[in-house]
DNA sequence: TCTGGGGTCCTAGGACCC
DNA sequence: TCTGGGGTCCTAGGACCC
């Protein structure tokens, strides 16, 4: 048995926590540049904002509906998340956190009543950091992302399932008759695994409704689409094929891009943005860790301007040998950025992605097959790991950017002087993380 | 007219997730 | 004017092997 817990709007919930002027308000959070709603409070869904639309596209709501936005604060929803899954985990004795918002509890060995634990659940949750959750219990974990999606539509909208289902949803305790009214109330697309092409595919085949797919021939849909939608049904009829994951499996590749504030059509502005990118990139690789056998840089013109020329160039580069050390990765990023640079375009993005990545411990004490002077230049990985490692001490210690190499520091050393630098006009304060931007209480 | 029969590995692209 | 930023898995097809 299984159970899967998810704040509800987190992002909005999150800002709410602090900020209790917001509680019934439509809000929205926008993604970096203030460029798209990326998480919208129940109020914003009435208002007809979709996931991932457009800010300027729903802006005159401001005016018209009260509507309010804010940019991301990734930094206080990490820091919020870390403080609700450490709640989550005291219930169940195993725990997988799949994303910021949402785990999966593994109650196979419980016997105590489930609706009880839930409900004790979002009220410790609830209390001790402020988010609001709701609860789904199912036999596999398809089944518990979908009494979740039950537990939450019941609330949000009343007459969608019955009342009871609301917040805390056990799919198991349902009679054979309650679950497939369930089943034959919820389109296709609402499953874990379905998305918007699949659905439509789906749909256009004559399945329409979870109760349709949970009686279509699983033969038939693997050779029509594939064993992914195969597992699903069988989840869907109770049959595990997805095992819980509790510890986090090493990233295998690791990217950091963004979207400039304002185009880039100079090659300094990209080396800039990419030489921060591939500083960032190595400090989550060294988090974990791992070293990088390959980097990738790719930059792109805006898709959205027609009228503008479109380039968008992607280079991997292989290293000599793995490494970990931001000198050597930055210095190959900004190789391949300004190979890859032609002048006459409005770049719009740029990112960074490290591949190959294997374990730090593979590659300790390792002798060298090769002793030619391509290798003499990159020292082996266990001689870099001290000032790599004291770098990231004194970030962890004094916040990020403290100590920056060279290439990045000139990015972003005295205010913000870089062309291609990110808008976040709406930037609540860390109340968590920084001293100076906690909560003032005043008697 | 008719052009083998396996394998493996890699990559690109498509689908999905939040 | 203005359109996010991360990830995973699967599959098809090509290169190459004997």
């Amino acid at each position: 048995m299984f159970a899967l817990v998810d704040a509800n709007n987190m992002y909005v919930s999150c800002e709410r926590v602090f900020a209790p002027q917001l509680v019934g308000k439509p809000v929205v959070v926008l993604s970096s540049n203030d460029g798209a709603c990326i998480a919208r409070s129940n109020e914003a869904k009435e208002l007809g904002v979709e996931m991932a639309q457009p800010w300027f596209q729903v802006r005159h709501l401001e005016r018209t509906s009260g509507l309010i936005a804010v940019s991301a604060n990734f930094e206080l929803y990490g820091d919020m998340s870390a403080r609700m899954m450490a709640i989550e985990a005291r219930y169940a004795p195993r725990q997988e956190i799949y994303s910021i918002d949402e785990s999966f509890l593994d109650f196979t060995e419980v016997r105590d009543d489930l609706l009880t634990i839930g409900r004790d659940l979002r009220r410790a949750v609830r209390r001790e950091v402020g988010l609001p959750t709701c609860v789904g219990f199912g036999s596999t974990k398809t089944l518990a992302k979908l009494a979740n999606h039950v537990a939450k539509t019941a609330e949000r909208k009343p007459d969608s399932y019955p009342a009871e289902l609301a917040r805390v949803c056990n799919l198991s305790a349902l009679s054979a008759q309650e679950l497939e009214a369930v089943f034959a109330g919820t389109e296709v697309r609402s499953i874990w695994g379905v998305g918007r092409r699949i659905a439509g595919r789906l749909n256009e085949a004559g399945i329409q409704t979870v109760l349709d797919l949970v009686n279509a021939d699983t033969q038939t849909l693997r050779r029509q689409f594939n064993v992914v939608l195969e597992k699903t049904i069988l989840e869907l009829r109770g049959t595990p094929c997805i095992e819980m994951a509790d510890a986090p499996a090493p990233r295998q590749q690791i990217l950091v891009s963004r979207s400039f504030g304002k185009s880039v059509v100079d090659v300094e502005g990209i080396v800039e943005a990419v030489s921060e990118f591939t500083s960032r990139a190595a400090e989550k690789l060294r988090e974990q860790r791992s070293l990088a056998g390959a980097v990738n840089v790719f930059f792109m013109t805006s898709p959205h301007r027609d009228r503008d020329r479109q380039h968008t160039p992607n280079v991997t580069i292989p290293l000599v040998r793995p490494t970990a050390d931001s000198r050597q990765l930055v210095t190959a990023t900004v190789e391949a950025a300004r190979v890859a640079f032609r002048s006459g375009f409005n770049y719009a993005k740029a990112g960074v992605m490290l591949l190959d990545l294997q374990p730090e411990s593979v590659h300790q004490g390792e002798l060298d097959l090769f002793g030619d002077d391509q290798l003499d230049r990159q020292p082996p990985a266990k001689d870099q790991a001290p000032l790599m490692e004291a770098m990231d001490a004194l970030n962890r210690r004094f916040g990020r950017d403290s100590v920056t190499l060279g290439s990045a520091a000139l990015a972003s050393g005295g205010g913000d002087v870089r062309s291609w630098s990110v808008k976040q006009e709406r930037r609540t304060p860390r109340y968590t993380t920084r001293w100076d931007e906690m909560s003032v209480v005043r008697c």
